[in-house]
DNA sequence: AATGAATGAGCCTTCATTCAT
DNA sequence: AATGAATGAAGGCTCATTCAT
């Protein structure tokens, strides 16, 4: 029954997901049971409490992101930035940081979100070495910035706003 | 007597400004009327329900967009722009979007949405016939963009999200 | 509505007392308000939780055993002893400490504590003194057995318990 | 097999029997099961749902006393009733009449009653005609007092109440 | 008209019990 | 026969809304 346990627990936090991105983080527990086909006890056998389930959903986003930009770490920097803001874009689970809101977080997610700082941090900083990236923003702000992009519900890779950003962060030359 | 009524509704369109534009969505009636320094009595005197005071605010909100937008109109369509994605990044009620959520919009909302989409719009094709905005885009395309940028949340005229979109929507000239 | 709400308040108080002393601790909230012909949320309205609600019958209960106490305190002290034994075995509330159980206790209710504690030994030692209640159990002893005796639910007044109690307690002369 | 089932049976009693005494009635199924090092699966095939596994305490409990008083019948009265306040003190599971509470008992529990009850009146009126226990209680309210004695929880068989119950239900001399 | 007490539907969570492995 | 995952009814609590004063 392992095997049927953990395809709950993915059946979960598929649910988890989808309902968040559509509806919002008010979507009640017993919804998320129900969409996963499952009952509520369920749920909670998985997750101790809703914040539990938050937090997973978070560590997962940001392990994945983190990895992804490990992934890219040797790739020409302008590359990998391109990769980043395409693939926040296209992630459903944007969402995160407005479904944890000012909760504290778990050790976990504070040191992957300590990682990614990191990534980022060193990754703007080759991008603005070789010039391909605007250098008149500080590391943070560009962090931030990608943040806001990464948090925004409902991105989709296709989106309009990843051209804009794009453009917007790369170098412009004199005269452009 | 109506001075007071009228002093009322404003104390608390304000307070709810306030207090969802620092703690979310989450804030109770309760919270907001004691925030206004009433009972919660009267502020269901002045909106029978939740959603008619969430209303009230998107409406407010939108109607000073509209206002905006009607004031620039006859501004070179880049400083028009310009103006557009700062003022929005000053508001502190962007969220009236992530407030009034898949809500039914009332009549007012859908007809000042109405409003703003067609001098967003304009604005959009006029800027684009002078190539000073990038044309590879959809005034629908470019007006969803910039509704992102507006209903984001802790949004600030000083972010640096104001330069970079600016950036990436102007025209780039070939080798820039 | 000053009046009507301590009036509720005052049915809540009485109607968990009666409830918890007829059907033990287990009671619900929802039972409990019915009971008091209120809805749950006027029970919450004047107690934030269960615990509150608890408390407030253990304070309410610790006050009056201390008022007790002090009244008897110019009596002799055997009066005052079998007066103390009386009284508590006529306390509907004797639950008190049952329902409380290992929570931890509110500041007032430990200052009652306190004070019904240093009643009761003053008490006891002035009883021993005067050789009218045995001397070979500690003052602490006693006060334990009291509270014993206070704790015990559907205790009556004329419980056979208050007579044996007070007959062994009781200095045994010599031969006796 | 049987042996083993059996050992699990009383692994599960005594789980049982410790928890309860230590953490009161609230105690789950599940705490008791890992305490015994069961699943929760074992715990219901050896007892149906809760209140058999409760019934079974009570009925055990209830056997080992009336074992107890059958075998003191030929002693002398007093010093069987000695011996009987002692025994009881000295139980961890006095608190079988809390857990069972109101509810409907077992066919056994009854029979186990109505056997305690006789061998507990044949002795109080034997103590009664002899002298040594005072006559001024029924033999009823004797039972009843002994029963509170029995069922209170925590109680040790060096608690001072051992001592004050049996002074108290001594034959007083007069002058005594 | 203003107030805040009362209401109750609905959410989160627990736990006795069932059932698939 | 043992295990522990799944279930769902029930309890504690919140908060939008109503209503008596």
């Amino acid at each position: 029954m392992r095997a049927d346990a953990r395809r709950n627990r993915e059946r979960i936090v598929g649910a988890a997901l989808g309902l968040f991105a559509e509806h919002g983080s008010g979507v009640s527990m017993e919804e998320i049971a129900q969409a996963a086909g499952l009952g509520v006890g369920t749920l909670y056998r998985h997750f101790p409490d809703r914040r539990a389930l938050v937090e997973d959903l978070a560590v997962s986003t940001l392990t994945a992101l983190r990895d992804r930009l490990r992934s890219t770490r040797d790739r020409p920097p302008w590359d990998a930035l391109a990769d980043l803001v395409g693939y926040c874009a296209g992630q459903p689970l944007a969402l995160v940081t407005s479904l944890t809101g000012a909760a504290p977080a778990s050790e976990s997610r504070t040191r992957l979100v300590g990682e990614v700082d990191v990534l980022l941090h060193d990754l703007v900083e080759q991008a603005q070495k070789q010039r391909v990236l605007r250098g008149d923003l500080s590391p943070e702000q560009i962090a931030g910035l990608l943040n806001v992009a990464i948090c925004r519900p409902g991105a989709r890779a296709d989106d309009p706003l990843t051209t804009v950003l794009l453009d917007g962060l790369r170098t412009h030359r004199p005269g452009a």
